[in-house]
DNA sequence: GGCTTTTGT
């Protein structure tokens, strides 16, 4: 362990904006107080109250936005119950709460029901995709996604239900909440009573606050003393997280999975017991790190021996994830091996020991080329926080940063880039045209995405017939893809299908598009996966592929035990039936008949055709490696490795999808 | 020549 040296362990900060005040709250129990202060008094002695006056009072009579800066005390749920017992749930109008995932809104409404000592589903209640848990005449506190909150406002664009409104783990910046903070700032405008509150780890909170702040300079003085004010207000909650000790190395290495295994030994040799999550960009390090550990632990007993190593990685099946919840064997030490699954969605208990490699994948969008890509890069500093946060759980831990310190400090990025810098847009634009934002570059974006990323989502949907010459969305077909729930091209793909009378078979693509992927990752089993995929493989491509799958699937009476054999992911297939259930009950209620084609694969693929023809491209060279060109860009491509087409030689000059970028 | 970080309607 001589490679690392310890400067002292990270502590949370409190949040000071100068300006609407400054409120501090400490969840420690030696000081469970907390005080507030304007910016001329800040270095007074300050008043004190307890964590519900402060938020009372700032809701009621401070500011109509209060932005919650936090680091993990778990105080957030509390504030809807403050807000219910004091009345803001009365009158027909209810509290909103989103999160970013639906596991998330699930634990944290049960655990609020819990604490109210009411039945989940009546005074508190949840609304995820496919599972409504509110009843419309007793709720009054509702969890939900914030991409549920999103499809509320196109039938409820000022979201008249709630009076008060928050939005949890706004740090992440997800493209959803993005959007939902760009549009609650409009909302504001129009409803002066609408109160939000947004929570986030304390390092967003300063740009936030200033985001929502609205007052002008040449307003300040007109504000009454009694109204609420446009600045928002501050409130710094305190962590109740154990120390980590944070451990850099001294000199920066180039192998960090190597690293990673030798430093993972080294603890276990020389730490006391404790589990230790080592976190890893992807599937290929994870799977190569789990390797070189078990040799270790076979093959040299004396150092490695008692460990059980487990990889972690959402492709996994869900009985390979769930492995890493079992309680360690006495005389054990758990290895978790993840991405960066464990850094937010999955947390794990029992870790003490975080080994850290810097690095994540991290989805990229080219706007010129139309294309996303994942590409391994370096982590912010936020994120080297939230992952060393990990060890200070159950008790005090160590983080091992296999970078240095000099490295942390100088060039790290202090936060990521936001997902909606590093996304397509066409979902957005469609989104924000559906709630009669036409004027896509006046919007007030929380970030503002590159021009060529908006100028290449618009030229998208105009090419699509979903929006026309002056950018507005056409009828019928603008304001029926805005409201199916999937990307437009596969909405768009939808409609045409319903003209070209095959319906039934493209919403089971549909389905099978919108998620990850149906095959199981099986480790070192790639000669039998590619033998089941050769079982299903239809000359026409992937998308009929697809419905030969669907087929099998219910004609084996939706069988776990089908998908195992054929190395597919049944929680996946459960999802397309969902999915598929769900757009037939859209479409049906947009008067559209679901029609079927008989197995007439020409009108399937005229339909695929239909949404997905900006992706076309041409065949240059013929061979089992043939190279395409785009039809668009004239950009070289070839035949993506996980597609059936993979490899074969094609008579057909044309082809969709499953195309990647050399 | 050989792929998929993670969410979500």
């Amino acid at each position: 362990m001589s490679q690392f040296w310890k400067p002292g362990s990270e502590r949370p900060r409190l949040v000071d904006d100068g300006e609407g005040g400054v409120f501090f709250y400490s969840a420690t129990p030696s000081s469970s107080r907390f005080g507030y202060a304007s910016m001329e008094k800040q270095r007074q002695r300050l008043p004190v109250f307890k964590y519900r006056t402060a938020i009372l009072y700032l809701v009621e009579n401070h500011a109509t936005t209060i932005i919650v800066g936090e680091t993990g005390s778990g105080k957030t749920t509390q504030i809807p119950q403050y807000l219910k017992e004091a009345g803001w749930a009365e009158g027909g109008r209810m509290i909103a709460c989103t999160q970013p995932r639906r596991l998330a809104v699930q634990s944290v409404a049960s655990r609020v029901a819990e604490e109210m000592g009411v039945k989940l589903g009546e005074e508190v209640g949840y609304t995820i995709r496919f599972e409504d848990l509110t009843n419309p005449d007793l709720t009054r506190i509702k969890f939900l996604t914030d991409g549920m909150l999103l499809r509320e406002m196109m039938d409820d664009p000022l979201l008249t239900k709630y009076s008060i409104i928050m939005v949890d783990e706004a740090h992440e910046r997800s493209v959803s909440t993005d959007l939902l903070f760009g549009l609650l700032k409009k909302i504001q405008r129009r409803r002066p009573d609408l109160r939000l509150i947004i929570s986030s780890a304390t390092i967003e909170a300063k740009t936030l606050a200033s985001f929502f702040d609205t007052s002008k300079k040449s307003h300040v003085g007109t504000d009454k003393e009694s109204e609420p004010k446009k600045v928002p207000a501050m409130l710094s909650v305190e962590g109740r997280g154990f120390d980590v000790e944070i451990h850099y190395l001294e000199e920066s290495v180039s192998d960090y999975l190597q690293t990673a295994v030798s430093t993972v030994l080294a603890i276990h040799d020389q730490e006391p017991a404790g589990d230790i999550l080592v976190f890893l960009t992807g599937q290929d390090d994870i799977d190569a790190a789990v390797q070189l550990l078990t040799e270790e632990n076979e093959n040299h007993g004396r150092h490695a021996s008692g460990l059980t190593i487990v990889p972690l990685y959402s492709g996994l099946p869900r009985a390979e994830q769930d492995l890493v919840f079992y309680p360690t064997p006495k005389g054990k030490r758990k290895i978790v091996i993840s991405t960066n699954i464990a850094e937010t969605s999955l947390t794990l208990e029992g870790v003490v020991y975080v080994v850290d490699s810097g690095f994540s994948k991290q989805r990229y969008y080219n706007p010129i080329a139309d294309i996303e890509n994942l590409i391994v890069a370096p982590i912010s500093k936020a994120s080297a926080r939230q992952r060393a946060g990990r060890a200070g759980r159950v008790r005090s831990g160590k983080c091992y940063r296999l970078y240095t310190e000099e490295y942390y400090i100088k060039e790290m990025m202090s936060e990521g880039t936001p997902e909606m810098q590093r996304s397509n847009l066409v979902s957005c634009v469609i989104q924000l045209k559906a709630l009669g934002i036409d004027n896509i570059l006046g919007f007030d974006w929380p970030v503002l995405p590159s021009p060529e990323a908006i100028i290449r989502a618009l030229e998208i949907l105009y090419s699509l017939d979903i929006i026309d010459e002056d950018a507005k969305l056409t009828s019928p077909t603008g304001f029926q893809v805005a409201e199916i729930p999937m990307d437009p091209m596969i909405s768009k793909m939808i409609l045409s299908a319903s003209s070209l009378g095959c319906t039934e078979e493209i919403i089971t693509i549909a389905a099978v598009l919108s998620i990850q992927s149906i095959w199981v990752f099986g480790r070192g089993a790639q000669k039998e996966l590619d033998e089941a995929k050769l079982r299903f493989a239809a000359a026409e491509g992937d998308h009929i592929t697809y419905l030969n799958i669907y087929k099998g699937f219910l004609h084996s009476g939706k069988s776990a035990q089908w998908c195992h054999k054929n190395f597919i992911n049944y929680q996946t297939m459960k999802k397309v039936i969902e999915i598929r259930e769900q757009l037939k009950k859209v479409l049906q209620r947009m008067g559209v008949s679901l029609k079927s084609c008989d197995g007439d694969t020409n009108i399937v693929r005229k339909a695929v055709t239909a949404g997905f023809f900006a992706y076309a491209c041409r065949l240059e060279a013929f061979g089992p490696s043939g190279l395409y060109k785009t039809v668009r860009s004239s950009e070289d491509v070839y035949i993506h490795p996980s597609s059936v087409l993979f490899r074969k030689v094609l008579m057909f000059s044309y082809i969709l999808l499953s195309l990647f970028w050399a």
